[in-house]
RNA sequence: GCUCGAGUGGUGGAAUUGGUAGACACGCAAGACUUAAAAUCUUGUGCCCAUUAGGGCGUGCGGGUUCAAGUCCCGCCUCGAGUACCA
């Protein structure tokens, strides 16, 4: 009987959503498993096979779990807004709502392609997903809920004292009482008022201050502004200076934007990583992103040249004005600084600049400003710099130290200047080699000549109270020996910035915001979700706003949707939107209440659900979705909306499929004008060739072209052809036997020839569906292009016209893609299932082959034929024999402990070698045939629902309980010890397990085989590990 | 440059704690069935030498530890990812 698994994948599929067999209860008794996939963007151009590879992983590891007795959560929905959607709309003015709704439900799009619908493409698979609790980021029942905790993050500041955020009003209540004095809040802040000050603001006086500490806020702030999107972009969405989407260029812009104060939590989210069982790679990614040092903050007095002499002045020197804070991680070096650099847009430099370096600084200054982002990042090797003419005072030796400016020094981070040591770091050391600075070496017995010595094991020298300490003695000595003379403190920096939240574009989450005078006010609660209004154009308005600006009353007139009008005004909206990361940061909280109106998540059913247990998708949210979601969590947490931390506890990131393209090697005729050919004729008269009068000589080249065939080569003649064994020559033979008429069909009225030095061979794509393994199939081909019908093949003696392949990203463009739809058609999903985690391990970048699904597919069929004869369903109700029993449990073991530890590949092979030992045991057997659905039910579900009931059982496999294996069936009474000698296995001896080492050398010196090996040898040593193995040494 | 990861047959990969390297598949070759093809089945298949028996070499390269190394240690090479003057 036929394995018909098209029909029998319609059947269970339909079956399982009918009986919502995937359900997931609320409050169950049964413990709970939280598997999630990375929430997917809704693309037009579907799904293709390297989308589905995570899913299924997680589907097969879902499943599991409800075999083990879990009350399993595995959700699917779409993180529907995004930019490609909305460049879309503006290429073709259609609603991004109806375009995304088309990408996920399927239709056609406006050229009249046939989208097929993420839905539909995923449905096909046969996934385990609760769809009741879809989700999509651009439902207004989804995005009233992250406008809400925007206003959750507005209404909320850092209290460092109790690390923790905490509502702006306990804040509001320290101002009102004693000011800002004992507040200690992270901000960028520095100023101190009193609650006299505070209470005689005015309320937009307060709100502006309050500003400071929001854990979101408005403010100037330097952006990455990509023109070409019309949008800031945040720094992950950046990659080597162009944005990641599109690959435009990227310049600094100062825009009044909305920020995260995301640093805030640097501490936290990089402590916490510790607690995560994610793989190291993307623990470093972020542990680098918020790149935390500790070392010191410390103030240089600045030392006016102009009005003092070379003489040193006192400590109470009046010229004392200005400082120069600078951070630096190695304190202990102190005593080694040559010179002050500071960033060239640092604002002391034009105050503290001499008259006679003006000119020089000025200069250097408008170089500076001029290169881009890339230009200094590209610039790294070069040294340049000025010096302002202007000294400080050394915190210590009171020496004069000169104040250089230099591009190498970032205005962004830390001060945006540093102290320079030249003798331990590296790039100090460069600029003071280029400009004859000092370089004193503090290290002891460490040679600086050449180079800076920056390794941490030094001890400290020529530095006074610091001399003979080692590294770390030294930098807490330094630490406190500065903060004793109040000459700075103690201090810690990150990289990682405030994230930049709002987005100059239409298709995102409008902000819940309204202004009154020019400042920002949330809307209240009653009146969310602020819905995304209609506009007639995606693009930003003439004068410059963002899409909104062109909405039509995008004011808040605080009229209920009821109608009743509690009393608003034509207060503006706020025109930005929200970033991408905004809806996905929280999306996996609202999985577990989908519906819920009245608050984001029940608190009941985020106490039972907790974080995800499990989360599979790919490494390359590192520093976005995976940091920011971690923030929110940490934020919502704080504000014990949720009572956990973190909100992945383990995640597995899925490589890469990769495509495998394939390349047809075409002859690129290159054609110029006969000999015959005059120019001059060209001009008008008729004489030996028809050419009209308007025709150029490339229209007649063209003529000519259209007339001749596409001809190509098969590999190995390219392969020939690239080395030299085939020349120009024997190819255009190869072609003049091959098109005889060639010279006809060049020449006909035309007096065309080919240019013998300029013709080549070059690779073009071929679409990987026309081929069979590497050989092409022509007539396929040939009717794939109407061009392409008359194509001439030059192959292989054998007749086949062999493709070169290679491996590289799957896209469209590359005619690389494989799609799961056809070959779910074809082998059925089960097949694809098996398969693509047959390809390998989960984490690894592979390619796409599809050759070896027949492998698999026919590992399934099979199966089948366990459960069949010809003609029917035929199964033993005989007990089994010890063998067959050896054979499933050995499986069930294997098969337990692989999932167990994430390796979703090696089960299939384990089912292949049982599948085969019971074929060749002619194994029917209920009770061995039943367990091995079960335990298959993961990977092919189908078939394994279809044999199960087929086995007489009423209920879905899918709460079946997953055997266990028992070690009696295992256990051997002897082992096949492999003999080696010197470590070389040279033969098998088959011994009982029952005897001891001493035996086992008996048995093995007395062997025939082994006396062989010696060859009259006495051996030095015999080593036995019992139920292992044995080794001879001679 | 720095950080992390990976290199095993013609291909994807297996070998989980140092103990028979190459499981399982693909591909290839030969054969069976068939008018033929597909499907299916059987056998072989790391490389080299040898008719066989057998021998030698083999997990990127070079060393080391060990009775025994794909696995552990040291040094290097190649590829991939992240990051980029972070003081």
């Amino acid at each position: 009987m036929q394995y018909d698994f098209n029909k029998i994948e319609d059947d269970w599929q339909k079956y399982w959503a009918n009986n919502k067999t995937f359900a997931a209860e609320d409050n169950s008794v049964k413990p709970k498993f939280y598997v999630l996939d990375m929430f997917p963007y809704p693309s037009g151009a579907g799904l293709h096979v390297g989308h589905p590879l995570g899913y299924i992983a997680s589907d097969v590891y879902a499943r599991y779990k409800r075999l083990e007795g879990y009350n399993v959560l595995h959700p699917m929905g779409y993180d529907s807004f995004g930019l490609p959607a909305e460049q879309y709309a503006i290429q073709t003015g259609q609603h991004p709502a109806v375009t995304t709704k088309t990408n996920i439900e399927g239709g056609t799009d406006k050229d009249g392609n046939v989208i097929p619908g993420y839905r539909k493409q995923l449905d096909k698979i046969g996934f385990s997903f609760d769809w009741d609790r879809e989700v999509r980021t651009s439902n207004p029942n989804y995005y009233k809920w992250t406008q809400w905790i925007f206003k959750q993050i507005f209404n909320s500041w850092y209290n460092k004292e109790s690390d923790k955020a905490e509502s702006i009003d306990s804040l509001i209540t320290k101002f009102e009482i004693e000011g800002n004095v004992n507040v200690n809040a992270a901000t960028d802040f520095d100023e101190t008022f009193s609650a006299n000050d505070w209470n005689n603001w005015n309320e937009e006086e307060q709100l502006q201050l309050l500003m400071n500490y929001r854990l979101t806020y408005l403010s100037d702030t330097w952006v990455n502004w990509c023109p070409a999107l019309g949008t800031v972009l945040a720094n992950d969405e950046i990659k080597d200076g162009v944005s990641e989407r599109g690959g435009h260029p990227v310049e600094q812009k100062l825009m009044r934007q909305w920020s995260m104060r995301i640093t805030a939590y640097a501490e936290r989210l990089l402590k916490d990583l510790d607690t995560v069982d994610w793989t190291d790679s993307i623990k470093d990614i972020q542990r680098n992103w918020i790149g935390k040092s500790t070392g010191a903050s410390v103030q240089f007095a600045v030392f006016n040249s102009q009005s003092a002499n070379n003489n040193f002045p006192t400590d109470d020197c009046e010229l004392k004005t200005e400082f120069i804070e600078v951070f630096t991680t190695r304190p202990d070096t102190i005593f080694g600084v040559s010179f002050i650099v500071l960033a060239p847009e640092h604002e002391l430099v034009s105050k503290i600049t001499t008259t006679e370096q003006k000119d020089k600084i000025e200069a250097y200054q408008k170089a500076a400003s001029l290169k881009s982002e890339r230009d200094r990042m590209s610039n790294v090797k070069t040294i340049s710099g000025e010096f302002t003419g202007a000294y400080v005072i050394h915190l210590f030796t009171k020496n004069k130290i000169p104040v250089w400016i230099g591009d190498y020094v970032l205005a962004s981070y830390g001060t945006g200047a540093v102290m320079s040591v030249p003798c331990g770091d590296q790039r100090d050391w460069d600029f003071a080699n280029h400009f004859k600075i000092a370089i004193p070496n503090i290290f002891k017995d460490k040679d600086i000549s050449e180079a800076a010595y920056a390794e941490k094991d030094a001890v400290i020298t020529n530095s006074d109270f610091l001399n003979d300490l080692p590294v770390k003695k030294a930098t807490k000595l330094a630490i406190y020996e500065i903060e004793q003379r109040g000459l700075g403190k103690g201090k810690t920096q990150y990289k990682l910035r405030n994230a930049v939240f709002s987005r100059q574009r239409y298709w995102g989450e409008p902000f819940p915001v309204y202004y009154k005078d020019d400042v920002p006010y949330v809307i209240d609660d009653e009146f969310l979700p602020v819905e995304l209004p209609e506009v007639e154009k995606y693009l930003p308005t003439e004068d410059g706003k963002p899409p909104l600006g062109r909405a039509k009353n995008w004011t808040y007139d605080k009229v209920l949707p009821n109608g009743e009008d509690l009393g608003g005004a034509d207060w503006g909206l706020e025109l930005n939107t929200m970033p991408g990361w905004a809806g996905s940061s929280w999306y996996f909280l609202r999985y577990m209440d989908p519906t819920n109106d009245n608050e984001f998540v029940a608190k009941d059913k985020v106490n039972y659900w907790q974080n995800v247990d499990l989360y599979i998708g790919g490494a390359e949210h590192a520093t976005g979705h995976l940091l920011y979601s971690r923030f929110w969590t940490k934020f919502l947490y704080d504000l014990s909306y949720i009572p956990f931390i973190e909100p992945f506890k383990k995640m597995i990131n899925q490589g890469m499929i990769q495509g495998n393209s394939a390349f047809l090697y075409r002859f690129d005729f290159t054609l110029k004008m006969g000999d015959k050919y005059n120019p001059e004729n060209h001009l008008g008269s008729e004489k030996d060739y028809k050419i009209a009068r308007d025709e150029t000589e490339a229209d007649i080249i063209y003529r000519a072209m259209e007339r001749l065939p596409e001809v190509f080569f098969s590999k190995s003649y390219f392969d020939n052809y690239l080395d030299g064994s085939l020349t120009q020559e024997e190819i255009f033979n190869k072609i003049i036997s091959a098109v005889p008429n060639i010279t006809e069909l060049l020449t006909k009225d035309d007096d065309v020839v080919i240019d013998t030095n300029k013709t080549k061979l070059t690779m073009i794509y071929a679409d990987i569906n026309l081929l069979d393994g590497d050989k092409l199939n022509i007539d396929e081909f040939r009717n794939s292009r109407e061009y392409y019908n008359d194509a001439i093949f030059i192959s292989e003696e054998n007749g086949d016209h062999i493709c070169g392949r290679e491996v590289e990203k799957m896209s469209k463009s590359k005619y690389n893609v494989q799609t799961p739809d056809e070959l779910v058609d074809k082998y059925g999903a089960d097949t694809l299932r098996c398969y693509e985690m047959f390809l390998g391990p989960l984490e690894q970048h592979k390619p796409w082959d599809v050759q070896g699904i027949t492998g698999v597919h026919g590992f399934l069929k099979k199966l089948w034929r366990l459960f069949h004869n010809e003609e029917a369903f035929t199964i033993s109700e005989e007990e089994p024999t010890k063998e067959e029993l050896k054979s499933l449990h050995k499986t069930i073991k294997k098969i337990k402990e692989d999932i167990e530890r994430f390796a979703f590949n090696t089960p299939v092979s384990t089912f292949m070698i049982c599948v085969n030992e019971l074929t060749a045991l002619k194994c029917n057997k209920r009770e061995i045939l039943s367990d091995l659905c079960i335990i298959l039910s993961p990977y092919a579900p189908h078939i394994a629902e279809e044999l199960w009931s087929k086995l007489g059982n009423t209920e879905s496999i899918t709460y079946a309980v997953f055997p266990k294996h028992n070690e009696e069936y295992l256990t051997e009474s002897n082992h096949k010890y492999p003999i080696s000698f010197n470590g070389k296995m040279k033969f098998l001896l088959d011994l009982p397990l029952t005897l001891s080492k001493e035996e086992i050398e008996k048995e093995v010196m007395a062997n025939e085989q082994t006396a062989k090996y010696l060859a009259g040898n006495t051996p030095k040593k015999v080593i036995v590990v019992p139920n292992k193995i044995v080794n001879i040494v001679v």
